[in-house]
RNA sequence: GGAGAGAUGCCAGAGCGGUCGAAUGGGACGGUCUCGAAAACCGUUGUACGGGCAACUGUACCGAGGGUUCGAAUCCCUCUCUCUCCGCCA
């Protein structure tokens, strides 16, 4: 959520870098603006309202104890037309604060000035490339195809079990996936990170906190019983845990890593881009969030990012670094380096981390603050960023590095599988 | 799931319906003392939204939302959560 006084300061600013995100509803942000006119105003008259009640009736406690029971009466009604007043004041307030309210949740956060203007991820900037692609044989195999000959996976199962988007890892599979997460934590937690295990349902006031909701609600799945919803991140949990609280600052930054399974509806996905792992409905990921100071938050941008791409190096897999565009960009973020993989038998790049800053749009929700050295409030940034996303990495593992004895496993992992070959 | 108790400031813990934003203790911070520290003593110690260049000031907030009253932390209702006991259970 952007902050009033900040539009109020930055009007042509705001309109110009919302403009950058392709934002159409450029009418929102004077409405916010005399909205909130409108807010202080009525706040001004409620307060002096409340304040008239509040001497009323200590005199009418004086003349009560004086027995002056004739002038009090008198007071009391004199109370009875303000109560009036402030009746009506306050359900306006409320009104405008709703509607001011309503109209900040659907204003996006305005993109950094590196964000190059684009709609579509063609328009994405490729920042760099690491890694090599490999050239493999004809005879080469797509994952699921590997999956199926090594007994690592079985989407079949899944879909009798819950339905498509679910698949039951098995054996050296299900393994595999357990060496991933391990050594992403361990790579994390060596960096600093402190690793938790949070809750894999949130209630909604945490789904707004992160910006899932409103805009993102058919995203998500929802147990309706309880109004609870399954994460379809880590984020979500993780940065909610400061949600509400103003972190001291020395003890800055704030750097958390977890292992979560990700719940995802992906309404509308179909075709040979869902195929095998390519996109599920339940997947793992290890994700890391950093909750830091406004001035060193795009170093923090950076380091985040060199520490994902390690990751990416540490398991030999052919890489690209993307600059999203402005229409590509997610509504709560400033700035998002995407990291693709490429997937050498399907000859495409999979996404399979999203390192983002969103300034002060989820603290600002959120109220994640500091106090500044005057011992005033200020709103802290948060950031975040998959280190990694498995299916994907999984799927180019298995394609990238197929042998004709089995598929060798980088070193970084060899350790956690108990092996270097799965065969 | 059944029965009972409770929810107050950073923590613990008082609080008759009328200067209660809230006693007291602890912690933290600042100061005095000290070569330094401890102890002792003195002081400070909330958030949000308005107004003001500022000093400062108005209003709201004692789990959340309603109600009674001239006036509510204090009385009533609803909800949420926590604790204790019983039941069930990984």
């Amino acid at each position: 959520m952007l902050q009033v006084a900040f539009i109020r300061q930055h009007r042509e600013e705001v309109l110009q870098r919302l403009a950058v995100k392709n934002f159409k509803e450029t009418e929102l942000v004077d409405d916010v603006l005399g909205t909130d006119d409108r807010r202080k105003r009525l706040k001004a008259s409620l307060d002096e309202t409340q304040a008239a009640v509040k001497v009323a009736s200590r005199e009418i406690h004086v003349l009560l104890k004086k027995g002056e029971a004739e002038e009090a009466e008198h007071s009391k009604n004199e109370v009875a037309t303000l109560k009036q007043q402030i009746g009506h004041l306050t359900e306006e307030l409320q009104k405008t604060e709703q509607h001011l309210e309503d109209s900040l949740l659907r204003l996006p956060n305005l993109p950094h000035a590196t964000v190059p203007a684009g709609t579509t991820p063609d328009d994405n900037e490729i920042v760099r490339k690491g890694g090599e692609q490999p050239v493999l044989s004809p005879e080469a195999l797509p994952h699921w195809e590997l999956a199926k000959k090594y007994d690592l996976m079985d989407t079949e199962l899944g879909n009798k079990i819950t339905g498509s988007g679910f698949p039951v890892y098995r054996g050296q599979g299900a393994r595999l996936q357990r060496a991933l997460i391990s050594y992403f934590l361990d790579y994390n937690i060596t960096a600093g990170y402190t690793e938790y295990i949070p809750p894999y349902m949130v209630n909604e006031a945490s789904a707004y906190g992160t910006g899932q909701l409103p805009d993102k609600e058919a995203q998500m799945y929802q147990v309706t019983l309880d109004n609870f919803y399954l994460i379809p991140t880590a984020e979500v949990p993780l940065t909610n845990i400061y949600r509400d609280v103003i972190i001291p600052a020395g003890t800055l930054p704030v750097k958390m890593t977890a292992y979560t399974p990700c719940f995802r509806r992906e309404a509308g996905s179909y075709g040979k881009e869902v195929r095998g792992l390519n996109r599920v409905h339940q997947f793992d990921k290890v994700e890391i969030v950093q909750i830091v100071h406004p001035d060193h938050s795009y170093d923090v941008l950076e380091e985040m990012v060199a520490h994902v791409e390690k990751l990416l190096q540490n398991l030999k897999l052919p890489y690209r670094v993307l600059r999203l565009c402005g229409g590509d960009l997610s509504f709560t973020s400033a700035l998002t380096y995407d990291f693709e993989v490429y997937s050498a038998a399907q000859q495409r790049w999979l996404e399979v981390s999203s390192v983002s800053n969103f300034e002060s749009f989820q603290t600002n929700r959120m109220k994640i603050r500091t106090k500044d050295d005057h011992g005033k409030s200020l709103l802290l940034h948060s950031l975040n960023g998959s280190s990694l996303a498995l299916p994907r990495i999984v799927a180019c593992l298995l394609e990238n590095n197929q042998q004709p004895d089995g598929i060798a496993l980088p070193e970084a992992l060899q350790a956690y599988f108990g092996k270097n070959l799965i065969s």
